[in-house]
RNA sequence: CGGAGUGUAGCUCAGGUGGCAGAGCACGUGCCUUGGGAGCACGGGGUCGCAGGUUCAAGUCCUGCCACUCCGACCA
């Protein structure tokens, strides 16, 4: 491709809607356009980068045994109400009416609409195993659409669905499809990890998450150096036994002034004790309404996520003032004994003695308390939100915390669908059983910008060679040189003829704009034709390291195929 | 959804106290130049987010709305 023919629209300036680097270089070097929040068009270079990957995916699927198809992205309500997630998905699904005022959404997921031509198709257990997979455009009509193409409310995704005639089979279809993403995130060369995670709304029995690591992603992992274990915070496991403190002899209960002192801190500071010793009484309204009260060690999180999964609940929030009011509380000073709603602790304060908690009275604490002398909660769970140097749940080395950026998920379904949506099928010994699923998502335009926030530097974006636009840059330093010119184009048919995909900057602009440009672009290799051809040489330059090489003009050829392997 | 902020040329932005709509970059033409976003000259480009209001006069003041961005809540 010549450059002079194609669409190079590059920016010098920063947009002001860009804040981090994916959406900022990704603006920039003129691969998205922004149309609303969340919205974008992706421009002839964005759009291959986005094919490229798609086709490493799909080529990994088909090799899985998955089966194409294309499903589609208006989706009638009767559906969504038959698995009750009309109601459960909230604002986030994109609702519309048509012409005759019947109910339909744009589709944020799909297991829906492939659980219901899989109802209509398969009838024996001969049909089975199946998974089809698609790649197609979602829309999620987020709260906040943020970070370019990192949070879109229209955004590109590969979702795959297996179906198996036990729990069994579908384990290793679930199994394949983890081996399949692992190929596919190592061909896209990313930097990622696998951990465990939590099945949150989409329901299912487990989950692992595919995370590509970037400083300050919205994933909070923890992992293991040691044996390899990773999790989503939400979902690591806390290992409390480690972190127990040594046993004490119970003091007598007692109740002391303690006035305006209120948070972990204040009290900390106010009565002199660590915050391991200190415990919070947390107060949720759950989506039905029930209070509850939590028990949290002051120096660890809780974790929300595992608190709504012991409920059943799909939905809580803190207490706000006037609840607390309502509920006779007195906001700062809550505590367990002597509170008349239900108390659930954390495993961290199992075997914690001598605490201090708030007295259900303004201005006074408990200090000295224990457990069961002075209150008895109904559960004792695993509550908290694992962190760096917690003991790992296998093999109790310390716990490294970072970030990333989820890109893959997968989850084994089970028969929440299937029952739902009545998917059956007769087995052999002649009886009907739900199927089993499973489901897998890709974030297809995510990955874009997740290999930019994993590869750039200073100057621009650096793309792996297997998702790059092109592969060879071929820059033309002076037009109105009949030499270069001769020279580049030369090189530039030899490219293609080994079958590289190239572009060639014949622009008639000064060097240093494609020098720029070309950084920007992030193209992984480079050969520069400028003044080195009166001495029958021409510069090899990659994008990663900068690093330039002067090569003779007529040693390119096998150069590229060194390269290239043509 | 709560909090904060911003809307003026394609982009980045300036336009005290109301008084002819601006700059740099980008774009077009010409000259010149060709190894890290060159220079000179001329030129085109505006519903100042939208709608009301105050005023002789509104980009500027007032009211309402809309859009966008950031922080938070939320996020298969």
């Amino acid at each position: 491709m010549r450059a002079s023919k194609y669409f190079i629209k590059t920016m010098k300036e920063t947009p002001a809607e860009a804040e981090v680097p994916s959406h900022v270089y990704l603006l920039r070097a003129g691969y998205i356009k922004k149309v609303a929040a969340g919205i974008y068009s992706y421009l002839p270079l964005g759009l291959r980068v986005l094919k490229n990957i798609e086709n490493i995916i799909r080529k990994h699927m088909d090799e899985a045994g998955a089966l194409e198809v294309l499903l589609p992205i208006l989706t009638p309500a009767e559906l969504w109400k038959e698995t009750g997630r009309w109601d459960v998905y909230g604002k986030e699904l994109f609702r519309l009416k048509d012409r005759h005022d019947r109910d339909f959404a744009l589709g944020p997921t799909h297991e829906e609409t492939i659980t219901d031509l899989v109802r209509q198709t398969v009838r024996s257990y001969k049909d089975l195993p199946l998974n089809f997979y698609q790649i197609q455009t979602k829309f999620r009509d987020e709260a906040r659409p943020r970070y370019g193409l990192i949070r879109g409310r229209e955004f590109v995704m590969k979702d795959a669905y297996s179906f198996d005639i036990s729990e069994e089979m579908a384990i290793k279809s679930y199994e394949i499809m983890k081996e399949t993403y692992h190929k596919i995130f190592k061909e896209l060369g990313l930097n990622y990890l696998m951990v465990e995670a939590d099945v949150g709304a989409i329901g299912g029995k487990y989950s692992h998450e595919f995370v590509v690591m970037v400083p300050n992603g919205e994933a909070h992992i923890v992992y293991c150096e040691n044996c390899g274990y990773a999790a989503n915070v939400e979902a690591a496991k806390y290992e409390f036994e480690l972190d127990k403190l040594p046993p004490e002899e119970e003091k007598p209960l007692e109740k002391v002034y303690t006035p305006d002192v209120k948070s972990v801190e204040d009290v900390t500071k106010f009565l002199n004790v660590k915050p391991n010793k200190i415990v919070k009484t947390l107060i949720y309204i759950l989506d039905d309404g029930t209070p509850i009260a939590i028990l949290v060690r002051g120096d660890r999180e809780l974790n929300e996520t595992k608190v709504l999964n012991y409920f059943g609940a799909l939905d809580m929030h803190l207490a706000t003032s006037e609840e607390m009011e309502k509920l006779g509380l007195v906001e700062g000073f809550v505590g367990p004994i002597g509170l008349d709603i239900p108390v659930y602790a954390d495993r961290s304060i199992e075997d914690l003695h001598n605490f201090v908690v708030g007295a259900n009275e303004k201005d006074y604490h408990y200090i000295n308390v224990n457990m069961p002398r002075d209150f008895n909660p109904v559960d004792i769970v695993d509550f908290g939100t694992a962190t760096e140097g917690d003991p790992c749940p296998v093999c109790k080395s310390p716990l490294k915390e970072t970030t990333g950026l989820e890109v893959g998920h997968i989850f084994l379904l089970g028969t929440k669908y299937s029952e739902a949506l009545k998917a059956n099928f007769v087995d052999k010994d002649g009886k009907e059983k739900p199927i089993v699923m499973g489901c897998y998502g890709i974030g297809v335009s995510r990955l874009i910008a997740a290999a930019v926030e994993q590869n750039h530097d200073e100057n621009g974006i650096i793309w792996t060679d297997n998702i790059a636009p092109f592969k060879l840059h071929i820059l033309a330093l002076n037009t109105k040189d009949k030499n270069i010119m001769e020279i580049a184009e030369n090189i530039y048919n030899i490219s293609r003829g080994l079958g590289i995909e190239v572009l060639l900057d014949d622009r008639d602009i000064s060097p240093g704009a494609k020098f720029k440009d070309a950084d920007l672009i992030g193209i992984p290799y480079r050969i520069i034709v400028g003044k080195g051809v009166k001495n029958g040489v021409v510069e090899f330059q990659r994008r990663k390291d900068n690093e330039k090489i002067e090569i003779p003009i007529d040693s390119v050829e096998n150069k590229l195929k060194e390269i290239f392997g043509g």
